[in-house]
RNA sequence: GCGCCUGUAGCUCAACGGAUAGAGUGCUGGUCUUCGGAACCAGUGAUGGGGGUUCGAUUCCCUCCAGGCGCACCA
C-alpha cells in the first residue's frame, strides 16, 4: 500500500470509529483541502446534514471531539462544514521516504492494467510533405500516454502508420513531373524541404490548372495500379527521402514503435475488403462511389472508394485494424489523432462495427497547433518546420548555456542546450489541456522561465547540486524523524500523492494533470530550498533526514519528467 | 443549416459540483556577502450575457452572444 493510501486509510478509521454505525465514509470522500494551513485531508459533512437534520458546521465541530489523536493523525480540527486532518511530519515522512526508496525509479507504477494489453496508433506524417511543429503535438501526446499506460501496469503496444499513398502523394509526383522533370535531385539536407515546395506548389497549381484534376486523378489511378505504373521510381525515390528523415526525426526524439506501417501496404487488402463489404451490403456504389450509409448511427457517410476507383484514407484504415488484430491480439486500440478527424474516426469505428469487429476502439482526440495568424497548413505553405524550430530551440538554449558556463566544453554544451531544448519542446505541448488548441508562439516557446521544462530541469539540477556536496557518511546518520518545518511537511504530502496523480491521468488522459503536478512539486521544492538549509542544518542528523527528503524529491521529479518523455541532467 | 469543441487576470493556462477561483507571464516593489538568480517573496489584476437545477455552479441543463473545427470524392 502507498504511503499516501495508508494515511487515508487511518484517517477513515478514525473517522469510522467517530461515526459508529451512523455512517460509513468511503476514501472517496476525503478531499484535498484548498490550502495547506487547512490540513492535509479534509473530510466535508453536507452528506451527513440532511440525516442528521443539523447542519454540517455543527456535525464537525461534534464529530471532532470523538476522533482519536494518534499514529499519523497529529491534530483533527473543524473549519466550517470540514473536518480537518493534519499528519505528523516526521511519521508520515518516513513512510514516505520509506517507499520511494524501496520503489526508486517504479515509484508510482501500479498494475490496474495488469495482463491487458493496449495498442496505440500515433505519429502519423505523410511522406511528401514536411513535418512541423503541429506533428509535435501529436508525437508527445503519443509517446506520454504510450509510457503512462504502461506505468499503470498495461502491456503497450505503440504502432505508427505512415501515409505513403495518398492523394498529397499524387499531387505532388503530379508537379515533379510538370515543373521538375529536368532538374537534378536536391540534397539531402534539402529534400524534405524541396517536397514540402512541390507540395504546397502543386495545391496551389491544381487550383488554377483546369486540367489538373483530371491529371492528378490518372497519377493516383496509376499509383494504385500494381506496379505502380510510370510513377515507380519517381515514387520510391521520393518516398525514400520522406521516410528517412522521418525516421531521422523519430529517433531524435526517441519515438520507439513495435510496427511500422504504410498506407501503400494495404491497397490490395482494402479492395478486397471493399468487394466483400458491398456482397455483405454493408457499402454500395452511390453517385459512382462506393460508401457505408451511416445515418442510422448520426455519421452520414463513410466514403471509402472515389468514383475514379482510387481509395480514400478511410478505406485503408479498415485492413489496417485488421491486421493490427492479426499482429498483436490487443484488448483495446487507441488512436492518437486530431480532433478535426472525430467524424472520420467514428465512421471508422462504426464501419468495423458493422463489419463484427468487437475490439474496444478509443479515439484519443487533442486539438490542433495553430499560429497566431491562423491555422498551418501545408497547402499553404505556412508552417513552421520542425527542424527550423527545433535549431531555433537549440541555439537559443545554446546562447543561454554558455552565458552560465563559460568554462565548459563544447560537447558538454551542446549535450545541456539539447536537453534544455528538448524539454522545453515537450513541456510546452504537454502543459495544456487536450481539447484546447495550442497557439504556437516561437516567442513564448523560447522562454524558459517559469512553468517551463527548463525550470523543472533547473530544480532537478540542483537537488543533485546538494546531493554532490552531502557526504554519503552523513547519510548514514539519519533517524528520520528531525523534519518538522512547514515546507518539509509540504513536499512529503505532495510526494506522496504522485502515484494517485499518475494512475488518475492514465484514467482520463488529461495529461496536464501531470504537468501541473510537477510543476507544483518543484515550486515546492523551491520554497524549501530557500528556507530550509541543507548543508546548514543544525545537526548531523538534521541534514541527513534533510538531503534524504531531497533525494526522494529527486527521483519523483526524475519518475514524472520520464513519463513526459524529458531526460534529465545533472547540471545546467 | 446540422454536429462537436472553446470563451476565466493585459497575455498564456489551472480549478473530482464545494472552503477566500489558482499558476505562469507582464508590470511595481523587495530577498540573497547564493546548499546554483533559468531562483524566491509581496503587490497588481478575471469566471462572455441571461435564465434554471442544487444547501452550494467556473463546473450540470436551457438560451443568447463570440470564436474554432467538421459535415461525399483532402487527410
Amino acid at each position: 500500500m502507498s504511503a499516501w493510501m495508508e494515511a487515508k486509510k487511518e484517517v477513515l478509521k478514525a473517522l469510522k470509529t467517530a461515526l459508529g454505525k451512523q455512517y460509513a465514509p468511503s476514501v472517496d470522500e476525503l478531499e484535498t483541502p484548498p490550502e495547506p494551513r487547512f490540513g492535509d485531508f479534509a473530510f466535508p459533512c453536507f452528506a451527513l446534514a440532511k440525516g442528521w437534520k443539523k447542519s454540517p458546521v455543527e456535525i464537525a465541530v461534534e464529530l471532532v471531539g470523538h476522533i482519536e489523536i494518534k499514529g499519523l493523525i497529529r491534530k483533527v480540527e473543524p473549519r466550517g462544514p470540514y473536518i480537518n486532518f493534519f499528519l505528523d511530519t516526521a511519521r508520515f515522512g518516513k513512510i514516505v521516504v520509506e517507499q520511494i526508496e524501496q520503489e526508486k525509479t517504479a515509484y508510482g507504477h501500479s498494475v490496474s492494467g495488469a495482463d491487458k494489453s493496449v495498442l496505440v496508433e500515433y505519429a502519423q506524417p505523410n511522406t511528401h510533405k514536411e513535418i512541423h511543429v503541429g506533428h509535435l503535438r501529436n508525437f508527445f501526446v503519443g509517446y506520454t500516454t504510450t509510457k503512462l499506460l504502461e506505468t499503470v501496469g498495461y502491456r503497450v503496444i505503440p504502432v505508427t502508420y505512415t501515409n505513403d499513398l495518398g492523394m498529397h502523394v499524387a499531387k505532388c509526383l503530379w508537379a515533379m513531373k510538370k515543373f521538375h522533370v529536368k532538374e537534378v535531385d536536391p540534397s539531402k539536407e534539402e529534400r524534405s524541404a524541396f517536397l514540402g515546395k512541390v507540395y504546397t506548389e502543386a495545391t496551389q497549381a491544381s487550383e488554377t490548372d483546369p486540367n489538373a484534376k483530371e491529371e492528378i486523378s490518372a497519377v493516383f489511378q496509376a499509383l494504385e495500379s500494381g506496379k505502380r505504373g510510370p510513377f515507380l521510381s519517381l515514387w520510391k525515390k521520393t518516398r525514400k527521402w520522406s521516410i528517412e528523415e522521418i525516421k531521422g526525426v523519430f529517433k531524435e526524439l526517441g519515438l520507439i514503435f513495435q510496427a511500422w506501417y504504410y498506407e501503400s501496404d494495404f491497397i490490395e487488402s482494402s479492395h478486397l475488403l471493399i468487394e466483400d463489404l458491398k456482397h455483405r451490403q454493408v457499402a454500395r456504389l452511390s453517385e459512382g462511389a462506393t460508401i457505408v450509409d451511416l445515418s442510422e448511427e448520426k455519421l452520414g457517410v463513410n466514403l471509402l472508394v472515389r468514383s475514379d476507383g482510387t481509395l480514400l484514407y478511410n478505406a485503408k484504415d479498415l485492413p489496417l485494424a485488421m491486421r493490427k488484430e492479426e499482429e498483436f491480439h490487443p484488448q483495446r486500440s487507441l488512436y492518437v489523432v486530431d480532433v478535426r478527424q472525430s467524424l472520420a474516426m467514428q465512421q471508422l469505428f462504426a464501419t468495423l462495427k458493422r463489419m463484427g469487429f468487437q475490439k474496444e476502439l478509443t479515439h484519443l482526440s487533442y486539438d490542433f497547433v495553430t499560429l497566431k495568424e491562423g491555422a498551418m497548413s501545408s497547402r499553404k505553405g505556412n508552417i513552421v518546420r520542425y527542424q527550423d524550430f527545433r535549431d531555433s530551440m537549440v541555439e537559443w538554449a545554446h546562447t543561454e548555456t554558455q552565458k552560465r558556463h563559460t568554462d565548459w566544453k563544447q560537447t558538454k554544451m551542446e549535450k545541456v542546450a539539447r536537453a534544455v531544448a528538448f524539454s522545453a519542446m515537450r513541456f510546452g505541448m504537454l502543459r495544456q489541456d487536450l481539447s484546447k488548441p495550442i497557439v504556437f508562439d516561437m516567442e513564448e516557446a523560447l522562454s524558459f522561465d517559469g512553468f517551463s521544462g527548463p525550470y523543472l530541469l533547473y530544480t532537478y539540477a540542483r537537488i543533485q547540486s546538494i546531493l554532490r556536496k552531502v557526504e554519503r557518511r552523513s547519510l548514514e546518520k539519519r533517524n528520520m524523524s528531525s523534519w518538522k518545518t512547514e515546507q518539509e511537511h509540504q513536499l512529503f504530502v505532495t510526494l506522496a500523492s504522485y502515484p494517485h496523480v499518475v494512475f488518475q491521468t492514465a484514467q482520463d488522459f488529461h495529461l496536464d494533470r501531470l504537468a501541473q503536478y510537477l510543476f507544483e512539486l518543484c515550486k515546492q521544492f523551491s520554497v524549501f530550498y530557500h528556507e530550509v538549509p541543507v548543508l546548514q542544518a543544525e545537526t548531523a542528523e538534521q541534514m541527513a533526514d534533510r538531503a534524504t527528503l531531497v533525494a526522494v524529491t529527486g527521483q519523483t521529479i526524475k519518475n514524472g519528467l520520464s513519463i513526459l518523455g524529458i531526460q534529465t541532467i545533472e547540471e545546467m
